[in-house]
DNA sequence: GATGAATGAGTGTTCATTCAT
DNA sequence: AATGAATGAACACTCATTCAT
């Protein structure tokens, strides 16, 4: 027990400061607050850690890491299959987005990727459902204040290479850059969305499929000029 | 003149809370700060306003009134359009989603309703875009920390009452409320993405035509097991 | 006595930060002791001064800037005399020391310069002891902390207009700069001195024509080579 | 190797300690800081030392007593000289100053005494520059934050006892305390001043006769009622 | 011999708010 | 109607020091 202690008043440390960034976002924390609930003096947070923004970010590190590698390693592996050009069969500028969709839903079937990436993501996320609420809602004042504009920006990197190889099949003008920026958000949002609503992992995996249809459908609707698929 | 002097104060007060609110948020924001700008000492803020957060709300009250209020009689619209029941031809339990959307976007060309609702928003919205910027994104720590969910439910309320219309004319059941709910939630925070993105109004509106089109794609696709329109 | 409060108030301040500035010195003196001993709250200095370094500032920059421009305008005479070319009978290169030293004492009998200057000096920086002791023993961490540097090295300008017209008259070569230095030091430093060991100012002046005729011994030994005046 | 580790460590905490004095102070070092340095932790220090500032003293001990020691010794070297009675051959009362200085110059010539001592003094304080410097400008806090002072004042009791003799030949009547404090005062800070602008001891020394030769004018100056040896 | 953990009082500073005038 | 003075609690953070191990 004694030789614990120390460790476990680090976790103490970081059980109240955990649950007071949570109550009042990082800038209104209080240490002395989180220090009083850890049954600790104020000095000791900075023996644990530099600053207040460390005790946070010592809670949201490696959480907020793992997010962000995980949809850096999807993005990755979704540019190889597209260097693998499974499109590379459609004429370009005379295919049209039917064509494209098959292609699309057929690797999706085999892969399910968009859901299987969905469901990596949901057992990070809900893993430490405090702390991904910490980094998605309470992180304002600390690096992580742009975690999510951060995502957003680099799937938008992913779905620009979609939006300009299927520009180019159906022989579109590029789609504009805040189109693509909005799709974006739209995907990294409905994840975020779903995660602060839905505080059961396996109920938001069932809601999955659908939003990802209705992502999918809104997404391939850029691609065309009809009013909608009628 | 004496008369006026008290108003203009208030108005220097305002004007200098603006600021100050836009550049630190709410919480960040400094009385003194304020009330240095304003020419003024800090007791006067007191005389006008009950407290901070008064000073706050005296901004952007009937601004976010205003927002609140078009989306709410956008609402009551299209309630009395779906009670005058464009829809009543449809038989309950056999109709397809083709058939609806053709209603759907009839009634649409005639008014174009959404767009038409799109411009008003950015009218007001567009019209003090300083103000909806702190409504939006400053607001932390007041009443209106939660406007943008206020909107959001209130919208909930309206999609619902499509989905059930169609659900029960498709012969499907209910969508999930959650999804519901997802579905508002894209729809609002595609105008607040769009308004935090594009500072120029004009040409914000030139994007609603194609992000329209997408939302209602999504919209659909709720309504359909097929995997997309194909 | 109400409307007078304020100015009372801040003189309260003032008057507890002289005496815990002179007891423990600008760095290790408190505000938190300043103002429990003025009988005001933390809050108070905040609002008569910036922070604590303008709080030492208010207590002695007046005082500092009158010695300063004392000092300045007592150079700026000196050099003027000089310019009037006192020395100007004498022949350059072929002159001797003490044909320097009569036209030197000549006018310094009329004006006994050095000597009214050193009283005026007095005047000020005995007007008030506290302030001066403040500036030249406790004022490491302001921006006063090198004022003494500052004062030796503007009398250093002085003296080296001296130095450079004797020696050009002796035909000696210049003055080495650090003894040009040294010889400021010593004499800003006998003024120093003096004050902090003897605290009454007329028995400090009672001392200064031996010191000063000490001083002048001192300099004007710098431009013979023989052992000493003998 | 274990039992020299303790004293290494003891060398790398005061090495540490040296480093952070010289850029802080005494009063500003952090001790945390040292430690961190010394690559040791917190503790450490207290085993080898009581407290901050007997690591302080632990620095500089030696080299303030044998600066201080060579100054006694000198002093006491000088007394005895004076004690041997170069002057008894003049007639008290009756003498001039003239004559007392032929004989203390002979007697320099002879010892170049003043010389010497000053270059043993620089072998000192230059062989440790670092420590001196700490000595003299970074210990206020610290009992040596006098030294200064008690350097000057035993200087004077040396002092004291060549103005009483010479006064006693001269027929004078003593000169004031507080002018012998003086003299001490400029000699003591002529030493330091140079050693403080002057970084290179050969440079230093060079300095030496011109500044004792002035020191010397002052000192005699002091004797003599005329306005200045003409 | 030295560590590493923890203390607790201390720092200067900022804040929204109050209130007599 | 507005001032200007003052409050007092709060803030993050630093410090020299202690002590069980």
């Amino acid at each position: 027990m004694n030789q614990s202690t120390t460790e476990e008043n680090r976790i103490k440390l970081l059980t109240a400061a955990k649950k007071e960034f949570l109550e009042k976002g990082f800038l209104n924390a209080s240490l002395r607050t989180i220090c009083k609930n850890a049954g600790m003096t104020t000095g000791a947070v900075y023996f644990f850690f530099k600053d207040k923004e460390a005790l946070f970010s010592a809670l949201i590190k490696k959480h907020a890491d793992s997010i962000y590698e995980l949809l850096c390693s999807h993005i990755t592996a979704e540019k190889e299959m597209l260097e693998e050009e499974k499109y590379s069969n459609l004429e370009k500028g005379k295919t049209n987005i039917s064509d494209i969709m098959k292609i699309y839903f057929q690797h999706d079937n085999e892969m399910a990727d968009d859901m299987i990436v969905g469901q990596k993501v949901f057992d990070i996320v809900y893993g430490n459902y405090d702390l991904t609420l910490l980094l998605l809602s309470k992180s304002q004042g600390t690096e992580y204040e742009n975690f999510i504009d951060k995502l957003i920006s680099m799937s938008e990197k992913h779905i620009f290479l979609y939006c300009s190889l299927f520009c180019n099949l159906l022989g579109m003008k590029e789609i504009k850059p805040y189109v693509v920026h909005w799709l974006s958000h739209l995907m990294i949002n409905t994840y975020i969305s779903l995660f602060l609503h839905i505080k059961d992992k396996n109920e938001a995996i069932e809601h999955l499929p659908v939003l990802m249809k209705s992502l999918q459908a809104a997404f391939f609707s850029i691609f065309s000029d009809k009013p909608l698929f009628l």
